[in-house]
Order: structure tokens, then C-alpha cells, then sequence
DNA sequence: TTACAACTTGTCAAAAGATGTCTAAAACTA
DNA sequence: TAGTTTTAGACATCTTTTGACAAGTTGTAA
């Protein structure tokens, strides 16, 4: 499940408007049609807001928008998983510390 | 070993001035300076001029300038490795498309 | 159909970030 | 010390991101 989809249908499954999902974002409803589109990428603060005005578990909201982060950089890469792989190895070195 | 280093390791082992990189990538010395400090990351055209220039693999230099760029984005979340293994496996399903 | 509400789209300006150069200082070498 | 290489800071420029507004489209109910 992809981010914008997620946010999509937990508003609905909530019976939200984007009026009022916009409300508690603090932003205009265009943003957040653009970002349940997928056109925009919420910033992390739109992220801890949308967890608490959907009811997002925010781990799990902030992992998916974490990652979708991660693969717009390598998609399209023909070393993408190469890459990504790396990174996975650098940071589990790094926590071991 | 980080891309930063393996630049200036490549750079001393060819016994190249800082000049002559800078000349053959076309930019200012200082900024070939900041590239092996980890000040600055170089820009995809410039690690294509690097590869030339320093005769390493291209593949390569790309796939550890990729995932620096993975790395960066996840250091220091707790849900660091997680955020990295989704997008690992939203790339792995997209490729067998 | 009309009227209204919900949602979407395009565009703009401001803010934020990235990029590259210049100058001067620091570090190194002979 | 003199000359060379490397580094640091400040700055201008360029690009990207962000959010708002207005106008458009879609959907719904009478």
C-alpha cells in the first residue's frame, strides 16, 4: 500500500472530509487532495499530523513515507537494489554501535 | 568505505593534485576539496567526470553515491531499517514487472 | 436540469535548499 | 622562509519545494 492511498482510504473508512482532514493539517484542502493523489509529498510535520487526525499509527505512517523517500532516489537505477542494499548494510553497522 | 574517501584515496593513489581533478570534472579545486571532505556531494555528472578521471567503475561510484543519498535520508530514525527494507521490496516487485 | 457541495487542477510567489566561485587563510614541502 | 596545495567562509545564483488562491470538474440530491 502505497502513502497517498493509505491517507485516501483511511479518510474515508473515517468519514473525514478534506475540508476537515485539511483542518486539523493546517493547510488548504488543494494540499491535501494533491497528497492523497500522490502530486505532493507531505513534510514530516504534515506527517505527525496525519497520523493523529487519521488515526495513523505513526511508526507506520512515518516508515512508508520514509521509504517512498528511498525509492524515488533509486527507481529507475539499474544499481537500485545494488544501492539500497548498501545503505541497508551501512546503517545496520551504524546501529550496532 | 564512503564515497568521500574512496575519492581521495583514488586521487593519491594516481598522485593527482586536487588542480587536476578539479580541471577534468570542470569545477572550482575548492569544490573538489569540499567533495573529499564530505562537504558537498557531488551531482550525478560529476561522479560520471569522477569515474574518468579516477578510473574506478562507474557502476560502482554510482551505486555507493546512490546510497549515500538512501543513507542520508534514514540516518538517525528509529525506523530507519525498516523504511529501507520497504522500499527494497517495493523495488524488488516492480522489477520482476 | 439546477443548485450545491466536494474534490481537483493550474499557476504563482515565497521559502528553502543546492550549487559553484572567489578570496583568504591554513597546512604542507623543500 | 617561499612556494604550493589544500581548506574554510561568504556570497550570488539557480533549482526545488511548499502553500495558497482561483477556477475548473465531478458527484449528488431535489
Amino acid at each position: 500500500m502505497i502513502l497517498s492511498e493509505l491517507l485516501k482510504s483511511k479518510r474515508e473508512t473515517k468519514g473525514l472530509l478534506l475540508r476537515e482532514v485539511a483542518y486539523k493539517v493546517d493547510v488548504d484542502t488543494a494540499l491535501i487532495s494533491k497528497i492523497e493523489k500522490g502530486d505532493r509529498k507531505p513534510t514530516r510535520e504534515q506527517i505527525e499530523k496525519l497520523a493523529v487526525a487519521l488515526d495513523i499509527d505513526y511508526n507506520k505512517l512515518l516508515t512508508l513515507w520514509l521509504s517512498e523517500k528511498v525509492y524515488e532516489d533509486v527507481q529507475g537505477e539499474n544499481v537500485a537494489i545494488d544501492a539500497i542494499k548498501l545503505a541497508l548494510k551501512r546503517i545496520k553497522t551504524e546501529v550496532k554501535k
